[in-house]
DNA sequence: CCCAGCTACTCGTCTATACGAGTTTGCCTG
DNA sequence: CAGGCAAACTCGTATAGACGAGTAGCTGGG
C-alpha cells in the first residue's frame, strides 16, 4: 500500500471511471497546486509511483506526459521530474518604445532588461535583403524587395525571444540600419535620424504552441506556449517603415499595455 | 514496406539517432505543414501507420501525442485524427472600449462579434459579493469587498473567453452594475452614468497552458494555449474602478494595440 | 422502406517486459 | 588522498498483447 516517503499522494478509486493515468495526474496537480511538492522540487520517481499505486509504468509515465503537457512539470533523463520553476518574467512597458529612451541611447531590450535588473544579449545576428512573405509585403506596403534582420536576445544566458526586422530596402540600404551593430538607440533612432519621425505603432499578438525549430532556439520546456507579436511601425506620413516579427517564450514574459478610454 | 494510400510518407532512417517516434512526427508534420493533408483531413490510422512504419502502436500513439502537444492534431475517439482545423480567430481591436461603442449601446463583447460576423452569447452568468484575492485587492485599491460579475462568452456556439469582472462594493453595490443584464453598453457605461468618467485601461497579457478546468469550460482540444488578460479601469481620478480577468481560448483570438510613439 | 442490430474499424487504457542512456554515489584502487 | 570506475538510480525508447468504448456502415428483419 501507500508508502511513498511523503504522504501526500492518497489512493486510487476502482470504482471512479475516470482513467487511472488521469487520477494520478490530478493527484499530483493537486499536490503541486497546494505546494506539497514546491517549485523545483523532485516528483517521486516513476519507480516509486508505480509502487504506490500498483500500476505498470507507462501509466505513471502517462501521467506525468499529462502534467508535462499542462507546463506543470519537466523531466530531465538521469535525474527525476520536477516541477517547473517559473522564471521570473520580463514586464513588457508599452512605453519601451519611447523617444526618450532612444535619446539615451537605449534600445526596447536593453530598458526592458535594465527594468529587469537582467543582462542582456543578442546573438545570431544576421542581415539580408530578400524578397518578402506575401504578408510582410502587405505590411510594408509591398515593396519588391526588404532588408530583414535576424537576431536572438537573451537574458542572463537564457535565450527567451527571436525576432526579424523587415524594412524597405530603399529605406534601409547603405544606412547604419543594414549594419550588425545599428548604433545607440536601435534601428528606430536611426531611422528617426533620416526624416521617418515615428509616430505609432500597431502590435498583434497571438498565442500558441512552438514549433520543433522554435522549441530549439528558444529553449523551450515541454508546456510552454509561444507569444507570437508582429509589430508595424509607422511614421509621421502614415508610412509602415518597419515590421517587426517575434517570437517570445511566454513563460519569460508578461505583456502590459495602455489604453486611453476614447 | 510502404503502402500508404497516399504516398505522402515515406520510410525510417534506421542509422539515425534520432527516435522513431520523432522521424514518425516528423514526417507527418511535414505531410501537415506541405499541405498533403489540409485542414480537417483525417490522417492515416494507428493500424495503417504501424503497417506502414512496422513499428507497433504505442509509438505510434507516441508520435501523434507530440503532434496534438503542438496543436496540429486532433484525435476523435472512434473517428481518427485530424488536422486541426484553425477555426477563425477574431480580432480584439484595441479601440474596442471606446466611448462611441458604448453611447451605441453595444458592449465590447458585442462591438467585436459584429466585427467578426458572429453571433454572440453570454452564459453561466454569475454575479457574486466577496473578498478579493490579495491581487484583485491590490489592483483595485485595496477594498475590502467586491461585487464579482462571472460570464463565459460564446460565438456561434462555441466558447471562447470567460472572464470575471470585479469591482469595489461601494460602487456597485445597488445599482445596474449588480443586476444580471446591466444594459446597453454594459457595465462601462453605467459606471460613467454613476460620475466615474473612463480614462484609460491597463491590460497585462500572458500566454500560457490552460488548467483541466480551463479546457473544460473553453472545450479546448489538446494543445492549445490561453490568453490569459488582466484588464484595470481608471477614472480620470486616476480611481481603478474595475479589474477584469479573462482567460480565452488562444486559437480564437489576435490581440490588436495601437501604441502611440511618444 | 425504415430501423435495429451486428460488425468492422477507430482511438483509449492498461499491462509486462526489455534495453538504452544520462546522473549520482560511493567504493576501490593507485 | 585523489582519481577512476562501477553500481544503482533516473528517465527514454520500443515491443507485444489485451480489452474497452465510440463510430459508421452494412445487412437483415419487420
Amino acid at each position: 500500500m501507500p508508502v511513498l516517503p511523503s504522504g501526500v499522494l492518497g489512493a486510487l478509486d476502482p470504482t471512479s471511471d475516470r482513467a487511472v493515468f488521469r487520477q494520478i495526474a490530478d493527484q499530483l496537480r493537486e499536490a503541486i497546486d497546494k505546494g506539497k511538492f514546491a517549485e523545483g522540487d523532485k516528483l517521486p520517481s516513476e519507480t516509486e509511483l508505480v509502487e504506490h499505486y500498483g500500476v505498470s509504468r507507462m501509466t505513471v509515465r502517462n501521467s506525468l506526459s499529462v502534467l508535462q503537457g499542462e507546463g506543470l512539470v519537466v523531466s530531465e533523463h538521469g535525474k527525476g521530474v520536477f516541477v517547473r520553476p517559473r522564471p521570473p518574467v520580463r514586464r513588457l512597458a508599452s512605453d519601451r518604445f519611447a523617444r526618450r529612451h532612444r535619446e539615451q541611447g537605449k534600445s526596447a531590450f536593453t530598458v526592458e532588461a535594465d527594468a529587469a535588473g537582467s543582462h542582456p544579449t543578442v546573438d545570431s545576428l544576421e542581415i539580408k535583403e530578400e524578397r518578402p512573405s506575401q504578408d510582410i509585403a502587405t505590411r510594408l506596403g509591398g515593396p519588391r524587395r526588404v532588408l530583414a534582420r535576424h537576431r536572438r536576445y537573451l537574458l542572463d544566458g537564457r535565450p527567451v525571444e527571436f525576432a526579424t526586422s523587415y524594412l524597405p530596402l530603399d529605406l534601409a540600404r547603405g544606412t547604419a540600419i543594414a549594419e550588425p551593430n545599428p548604433g545607440p538607440g536601435g534601428i528606430y533612432a536611426r531611422l528617426e535620424e533620416l526624416g521617418h519621425r515615428l509616430d505609432r505603432f500597431e502590435e498583434e499578438i497571438r498565442a500558441r504552441m512552438p514549433a520543433p525549430s522554435e522549441v530549439k532556439t528558444l529553449q523551450l520546456a515541454t508546456g510552454v506556449p509561444v507569444i507570437h507579436l508582429i509589430r508595424t511601425a509607422f511614421d509621421t506620413e502614415g508610412r509602415a517603415v518597419e515590421v517587426c516579427d517575434t517570437v517570445m517564450a511566454a513563460d519569460a514574459y508578461v505583456l502590459a499595455y495602455q489604453l486611453p478610454a476614447t
